[in-house]
DNA sequence: CCTCATCGTGCAAGCGCTTGCACGATGGTC
DNA sequence: GACCATCGTGCAAGCGCTTGCACGATGAGG
């Protein structure tokens, strides 16, 4: 292993030379920098993290908590922070918090010593617990707000008109929104914008999964519903799959929206339409906001990220009202 | 911080003997064990891993490389890694790696002097680079086999088997099986079982994903195929789809199976017949075999994970000659 | 009763790096 | 031409922990 004595003598400079080359170049004069430079590529130095973090530097590296690592849209947005902070050139340390507020707290304090900060996505842990444990440790919340704490979210009011306005242009009149649990910041947050909307029916609180949405599906039917948004892509596909169980079909019978945009809407038949989420932007932003505050800057950043009306074939214009006669008669059978 | 110093103070013992009360037990007697831990738990502390491994220790964290993350089937398995650390009291560093073996390499190395060892998923660059980036680090590749590296690997030969087993006993007789990419252990694994088969019609290599299924399924219509065993669940979600686009049903006229069992299988319409691989037994084992060789043990070893058949509903009996006659009609028209 | 393993604990030397401080060498100013 | 700010670099003290070694206190054997 090569060190960063090794790099000073090959320089013929002093250790702590190489050591501000490397972290404040700016201090060091050009020669020197240049011949340590060529010492470090020509001996391959790799700086020691360890060594560095334990010196009081900096450490590289980050720390991510996420709910839930199989679900497809967090996945984006891991692959989102880990493509930054290579650009970066920080390490990203993941922990799967199992969407438990305990397992989000332990695991930052199992991470807490190892990195420069956390990205905490969809945290359920109140923020005074969160400060309780990362004590001064930059942070910042993806899908939250938090005041005190950086934060990107997205805009679930425009998440919610987005996809209530294109079922409305699609003439729809029956028009439900699926509410989400009440644990989450972005479940309050739609219902604001739910209530500033009139004639839309809510449902639930309902878990914003698939199973949930198969269930919902006959509820739905029942109250002649033409066109539902859902609290996510997962509950939309599970709303689909429910319909057609049920003998009806989407979009013909029922117009579903989704949200996210995960892939496997994509991929769904009909490809669902859904309110993308810039899950990317979530990610890159969330970094950039964190890699601010470990550099020292004071200000608490809280970014909105639009969304987008993403449409595929899951929703479709109301049918006539003969047709949704016809609907109903055969729902009587079933 | 409370520091090993301030333990050792408070339990009034010298701070080696609190060291090694956590790193060898059995050295200390019984009382002053008791009364460090005592310490321990009075004050909070919580032990520098900087420190730690500064100083020759362990780090107490393995590097995961995945080839992509938003994969499904990668995301299972990474959180079975996370778990398995979790209760072994590791950290886990995640790196993607985008399928491309310099960015193997270059993960590899980054992470290299944080880990004690590295779980390495589907690697691509050749064993050899790996060696040289990792030197003795122990290392444990999941979903390949290489002569030297301890290994987790599924029954390729089985999931072939399982497939083609499942369609004949529903009658069918024109099957096909998907090859994979050539650069794949699994494929070339699979390409060996496909060989002990007899009349099995083989396609490809064709990329594993959505996209490249909808692209086959035409030529599978063609071809009169009526049952095919896709290389993985998100290529068999791509046939389906592409099946219907061509006016065919799934099972009725052609019944398709995956392979890998993600989440999105089960979710499909019909709900995809597949191979299930034990996605958390894979993560989990690799953590096991990679804790031995940390923990010194010079064996390596190659485990080899069985598979099982999950019958959905994309699979079903062949059609009546007639049925197939129907259909090669139909397929005319389009 | 003295000798010698054996066991439990203290001691101190680092691991590789950062950083406040000191110091010599510049070049400009009165 | 002597003085002072400025700049570039060397020096050394740690950061918190592990671990080989030494040492005192036990209990067993002659």
């Amino acid at each position: 292993m090569v060190t960063l004595a090794d790099v000073a003598q090959a320089a013929g400079v002093h250790p702590s030379t190489v050591s501000r080359v490397l972290s404040r170049p700016q201090l060091i004069g050009v020669p020197t920098r240049t011949a340590v430079h060529e010492a470090i590529s020509l001996l391959g130095y790799v700086p020691n993290k360890a060594a560095r973090q334990l010196a009081g530097g900096r450490v590289g590296s980050i720390g991510v908590l996420v709910p839930d690592i199989a679900n497809p849209f967090f996945a984006k947005i891991v692959r989102a922070v880990q493509q930054s902070c290579r650009a970066d050139g920080l390490t990203m340390l993941l922990a799967d918090t199992d969407q438990r507020a305990d397992e989000e707290l332990s695991g930052a304090r199992a991470l807490g010593g190892s990195v420069d900060g956390f990205v905490v996505c969809s945290p359920v842990a109140a923020t005074k617990d969160w400060r309780a444990v990362v004590g001064v440790t930059p942070i910042v919340f993806v899908n939250r707000r938090a005041t005190g704490v950086a934060s990107v979210v997205l805009d679930q009011r425009a998440i919610v008109e987005l996809g209530v306005d294109h079922l409305r242009e699609l003439g729809h009149r029956r028009i439900a929104v699926v509410r989400g649990p009440d644990a989450y910041w972005s479940s309050k947050e739609r219902d604001r914008a739910i209530a500033r909307l009139d004639g839309v029916l809510t449902i639930g609180p309902v878990r914003p999964d698939f199973d949930a949405g198969i269930a919902l599906a006959a509820g739905l039917i029942n109250a002649e519903i033409t066109g539902v948004l859902a609290f996510n892509d997962l509950q939309a596909l599970g709303i689909m799959v429910g319909c057609r169980a049920a003998g009806r079909s989407v979009p013909d019978d029922l117009s579903v929206v989704g949200s996210d945009d995960i892939a496997g809407g994509a991929m769904s038949d009909p490809p669902l339409t859904t309110v993308s989420a810039p899950a990317h932007e979530l990610g890159a932003s969330a970094v950039q906001l964190l890699v601010h505050q470990i550099n020292g800057s004071p200000e608490v950043t809280e970014s909105l990220l639009p969304v987008a009306l993403t449409v595929r074939r899951s929703t479709g214009p109301v049918a006539r009202r003969t047709g949704r006669q016809n609907s109903n008669t055969r729902g009587d059978l079933s």
